[in-house]
Parts: C-alpha cells; sequence; structure tokens
DNA sequence: AATGAATGAGAGTTCATTCAT
DNA sequence: AATGAATGAACTCTCATTCAT
C-alpha cells in the first residue's frame, strides 16, 4: 500500500500524514485517490465535491483551487485509471509466446487487477457508463476499452495462424464476446467472485482446438 | 399571469388526448411510460420528477399523490420493466426442441428485444447499474437476470446430454459467458449493433461441437 | 401609500400581512418591490437573492420559483419601473398647451418623481448603469430614456416654431442637455436637492428668448 | 505540473518586458494600471483582484502585498485618476483670457479628454458612481468634481461681469447644468459621440447674450 | 519582494417533497 | 384527484484574503 519514495510520480496510494502542505501534483493525487474511493462507496452519481474535500482533508475552495470543476475533477479520475491501466500492461515480458500464452498472460492480468485492485474497476465501470452521455470521458475510456479488446484479435488472429485456436473463429467476434464477459464478471464481482476461474477456462475452451477429437 | 416558468410547455409524451380523466392505474401507467422515456434520454441519474410530471401533462404535487417518492416511482419503472419481461419470455412454443433449437430460440428473443425495444434495454441497464446499491432496485430486477441466466445454463446442460453441445462444457460458466457478451452488446449498441449477428453465430460455435474437424 | 383595493393590478406598495398565501403575480410584485427596496438600499451590485427572499419573508427556493433566475429578476424590476413610468406620462393633459407650457408640465412631471419616488429614480440610475454592460436591461430601459428626450425634443421644436424659443436653438442638442442636466440632478439628489429649482429655472432661461432685449 | 489552471495564461498587460524588478511604487502604478483597464472592460462591479494580478503579471498574493485590500486598490484607482486630472488641468495657460475664452478652454479639455483617454473617463464615471455609497471613494472624487464644478462658476460669473453671458445668468444652477450634461455625454459616449460637438456649440448658445436678436 | 496553497463566507441554483385549497 | 405555492437541504462554484516558505 505504501509506495517507496523513490517512485517520483506515480504515487496514488501515499498516505501523508504530516502536517506540511503538499505540492500540487500531490494533492491531485489526493484528491484522484479520495474521489475513486467515494466512486467505490456511493457511485459516480453519488459523488460530492464536498465529500472529496472532506476525504482529503481540505476545504472546498482548496479543491477548487486544484481541479476547477466537477467535469475536471472526473476527467482526472479517468486519467488516472488511464495511467494504471498502461502501467499494468506493460508489467509482463510477452515475447515467445504461443497465442494460447498470450492470452493466459491477458487472463492473469486481469485476474490480478480484481483480485489487487479491485476499486480500480467498480470505477471504470461507472465511467464507462457516464461515457455513453459524457464525450470527455468517452474520449479518454473508449480507447483503453478498445485497446483492450484489440488485444484479444490479435491474440485471437495469432492463435488461429499457429493452430492453437479454432480455424473457424471470428476474432473480433470472440474478442467481443470476451471483453463483453469479463467486464459483466467485474460489474457482479461481489456476487459472483466464485465464478471468475470457472469463466476463464471456459473461454479458453471456447476458442481452443477440442481437446476431446476423440468424438470427431 | 403564470409565475412558474417551466411549466408553461406544451405536454410532450401525453398519448392519451382524450378528454377525459385517466383512473388511478391508467395515470401510473402513464408515468413509468414517461419515466421511462426520460431515462433513455436522459439516464436515470439525469432523471427528474419534474420531467417526469411535465411530460404526463400534470403537477409535480399530482405526480407524488400517484407516487409518493422517486424511490417508489424508480421502484414503479422496475415493475414495468418486469411485467414486459415475462410477457416476451411467454410468447414462443418451446416444446419440442433441440438445445440448439432452443439457444437459437433464446438468441430471437434477444435480437426481438434489440430491434424492437431498444428503449426497454437501456432502461434495463440503467436498472442493473442502480442495483448494486439499491436492494430495492436489486430484489426486482436481480431475479429477472438470474433467471434468463438461468434459462441458458438449462439449455447448455440439456445440449451436452444429447451430444449437440462440447461434453467439457460448464454450462454455469457459458451461460455467465453468454449472458455476459449479450449485456455488453447491449450497452454499446449504438456503437456496434453490426456485431450483433457476428456474434450470435460465435457464440454457437464457441458452445457447439466443432463442425470443421471432420471437415479438415 | 396604500393602494385602494379596486386599482387592481398595479399595486406596488400594498403590504399584505396576513397569513394567506398570495397568487403569483401578487408574489412577483412584491418581490420586485422588496428588490427595488433593496437596489436602493445596496445597490445594483450589492442586491442579493437571499436578502430579497427575507424581505419579502419567502424562502429562497420560493423566490426562484416565482423569478427564474437573478437576471429574470432584475428585468422584472426594469419592467415594474416601466411600467410606473408611463403611468407618470399618462396622467396629465397636454392640450392647447403652448410650448413653454408644455415644457413646464414636463418639470412638475420631474419634480413630482423626485419628491414622491425618489427611490425609482436611484433604481433607474442604476439600471441605466448596468444597460451599458447587459443588453437585456439596456433593451428595456433605453426606451424609456429615449422616449423620455424625444418629448423635449418635440416641445423644442414646437417652441422654436410658435416664437417662444430661441430661433438658434438645436432642438436635439438642447433636449440632451437638458436629460443630461435633470439626470445628473437625480444622481446627487441626496448632495445638491436644493440645485433642482434654481436649475430648472435656468433651463428655462437658457432656451427661452431673453427677456432683457434692453441691451438688443 | 501546474495546478492552478488560471495561472497558465499569458500576462496581457505587462509593458515592462525588461528583466528587472520593479520598485514597489512602479508595481503600484502598473497595478493601478491594469485595474483601470479591467474596469473599463468589466466595470468596477466585475472588477476581480485576480484578474488585476494575472494582468500585471504577478500572483494575487503579491498583489496583496503591495495593495493590501480591494477597498485600498479602488482607492489606488481614484488617486491615480486625480493625479491626471490635475495635470491635465495645469497645461494650458488661462491668463488673459475672456470668459468666452475661459469657457472654450474648458471645453477643449474636455474634448481632449474625450478623445485621448476615454477609458479615463469611464473610469471616473464608475467610480462616482460608487461614490455614492463608499465615502472613502467619494473622499477622493467628490472635490475633483466639484473643483470642475467651481471652474465653471467662476467663469459664468466673470462673463456676466464682462457682459459676455447672459445679465440673468445664476452662475451656479448654469455650472450643474453644463457639468451635468457633459458627464451624461461621456456615460452616452458609444451611442452619442456625434452630439458633443452640437451640444458644445448649443451650451455656449445657451449662457451667452443672443446674437441673433440683432440679426433678426 | 514574491509565491503556491489554503480558506471562510457566501453566491445563485436545484430538487424532492409537502401544504392548503 | 388535482394544483399553485412553498420549502429545507444540498449542490457547485467564486472571491478576497491569509499563511508558510
Amino acid at each position: 500500500m505504501k509506495a517507496a519514495h523513490w517512485e517520483a510520480h506515480a504515487l496514488i496510494n501515499e498516505q501523508d500524514c504530516s502536517g506540511r502542505r503538499e505540492s500540487g501534483d500531490e494533492r491531485r493525487v489526493a484528491i484522484a485517490r479520495a474521489a475513486r474511493q467515494l466512486i467505490v462507496e456511493k457511485g459516480l452519481e453519488g459523488l460530492r465535491t464536498r465529500d472529496i474535500a472532506h476525504s482529503v482533508g481540505i476545504n472546498i475552495a482548496t479543491l477548487h483551487y486544484h481541479v476547477p470543476t466537477k467535469e475536471a475533477l472526473i476527467t482526472l479520475v479517468a486519467e488516472s485509471l488511464r495511467g494504471e491501466f498502461r502501467e499494468q500492461g506493460m508489467r509482463q515480458d510477452r515475447t515467445g509466446k504461443t497465442a494460447l500464452g498470450l492470452l493466459r498472460l491477458e487472463f492473469d492480468d486481469f485476474r490480478e487487477i480484481m483480485e489487487e485492485m479491485p476499486e480500480m474497476v467498480i470505477v471504470m465501470t461507472e465511467l464507462l457508463e457516464r461515457a455513453r452521455r459524457d464525450k470527455t470521458i468517452a474520449d479518454i475510456v473508449t480507447p483503453l476499452h478498445d485497446h483492450w479488446r484489440k488485444q484479444f484479435v490479435e491474440i485471437y488472429t495469432l492463435g488461429i495462424a499457429d493452430g492453437s485456436f479454432r480455424s473457424n473463429l471470428d476474432p473480433r467476434s470472440a474478442a467481443f464476446i470476451t471483453t463483453g464477459a469479463l467486464i459483466d464478471c467485474w460489474r457482479r464481482w461481489t456476487s459472483y467472485s466464485s465464478m471468475l476461474e470457472p469463466m476463464l477456462a471456459e473461454l479458453e475452451r471456447c476458442f481452443t482446438v477440442l481437446p476431446d477429437v476423440s468424438q470427431g
């Protein structure tokens, strides 16, 4: 939870309880963190600037000093999510893997997010929802979503070529199914977290060549 | 003479232009209808009781006479959706079908909803979102959702037994994948409506025995 | 101060202290009255919706029920002034008067306003000031001002024709001088009210033919 | 890196682009200059300390270091106006002129101000307005105004004595009329600047002995 | 002399709800 | 069954001013 102090600018979870003033960037990070926490608790709809300010321990006017409007605040939240998603995606070495290996890496990433940052997932869901009506948010969040889907498209395309996936697989449709199923899994996480592993296993079976060829 | 500025507009949603007063239940139906229309336009978050009253062509106080609180109003909307979903599910004859036939029937239902009542889908999505935080709504909407998923579980179980679906299929996971993918399809309907057919076709291929093994 | 009850709609100064609710129009009148009083005390710049509401004895939300925005409120004030100015202008019989007689009637009107409704004058001044930056107000107030000036133009034109005013008088310039001087008199009313009569007398002398022709 | 959003713009009014720091007094002059510019643009009512600071190119805190409160700032503006008005009044040689000559000199001054420093006029008007409610400002601005009027009183008194002005002229009333008309001319400058010359000519005719008596 | 950050007080506005008729 | 009027509580946002450095 506590970020090491040599990690200069990506500190998100650092708790700074000393009396000294924080620099602008730290405050913005703290505000984004508090906002995300509150979105988890009350939803984007229930997000109140006063609550954020209180949670950060500053005056509302101070909040507005750092983030001029509520819209900008939500944009900030969206951007902070984007930052972490990108970090996440760059952690693993993807060279020399088979398509199935890449798919499993992708699933690992998903597992990791679900277990280590479930909060982020809820926030993302809320933002995706709002993106339907708010272009500013859509412009930040949709590319993330599209990028993620495209990765599956590539994996499936690759897998068809190397024979590890079904030859009649439509990569794009499969990618939509995969991301759709995973996002829905997010959404019902609190009720059905136990379904994650069976679902991932089933998804694999859906797209790979049948092992029980005995029937053929 | 009229001081209140927003009351001056013409009523929009009133489909009943005859002079007679509606009975209490008719009013509630009209209110639910107007509310759904407005949810489609502005989202559940942007729903305002005043707008509903105006759309129905009645006073806000009158609205509150028929539906005491906003919560009750949203419950009313949820219930009206439930009613229609049930109607929908009972229309088709399901006797004597194979598992694949039943799956296709289910897909047909989905297609029909998507094309004929896209409004209902949006409202449902919004309600599912709210259900995460509002138990009253969850109690109405979750059973609908569960029921729908269970139908897929049954179909897949049946299909494994009669050999039309993969023997290593996990019906429950497959059902989750199916409903998840379809719901996500709902959500992105405006951007990706063209993906519906490919996705349904791919879903079929995901769960049925590979046809291309013999073909290859 | 107390308007007779048979004067249906122009009641501005009526004090209604009974508990019963007022109709929309009465409330709007009461709001306009309170707003004008407050403008006199604190200026248009210092006008606060909360103060108005408090002065009328209603909630701020109620104020917004009757007058949707602050801009609309100021427009209301401007319109209420316009109404009274017009009433004022129609009271006296102008038929069969000489140009000098008409000028004196005009001066009588001015005296009357200054003495009986000094409050109105201050409000008008504030509105004229704001009109420079606010087109909505300008559209209401400027015509009043223009109309007033034009009346002087007409009087002076008439007076030149009938020989009671100087033949080298430029009616338009003279009208500008007259209204300008009178308005400035308004403005400094509190400090220089004693200057009104000498100024009016001097203005007469400025435009009429010199009586001390002995010099010629 | 910079959290504060409104600080990011380029400074507008800074005419001193050399690297050196300004001395305290220079800063106050720059502040007064910027404030006047902003009063012209948005009125005294719309004047914001932040805007001034930004326009000068300094921080708000720095602004408050040089000028402790907003009231002091407006006083500063008033004083800067006073300084310029005095400079203006001392430029011309008034010895050996007739009353009419002096009046024309006064009109020349007015013309000059109107054409060369229209900005000053607007600011003056705004300050005169505020002076009605703010004694501090009144104490600075009213003497200026009174002084100006007194000059006309003197000119008219002189002119009666030397026979160039009407013998029945009341110098004080005439002075009030003159300044009032001129100030009002200021106020409507943007709409009626073409009225200045005709008005000045008419004012002359108002007070001088009728020339057309002998002509007729 | 200068600044980034912070703040209290208050602005106009909105909304679900209630009251009297 | 219906309504005009009223309201408390809350909202986002603004601004002159101050503090620590």
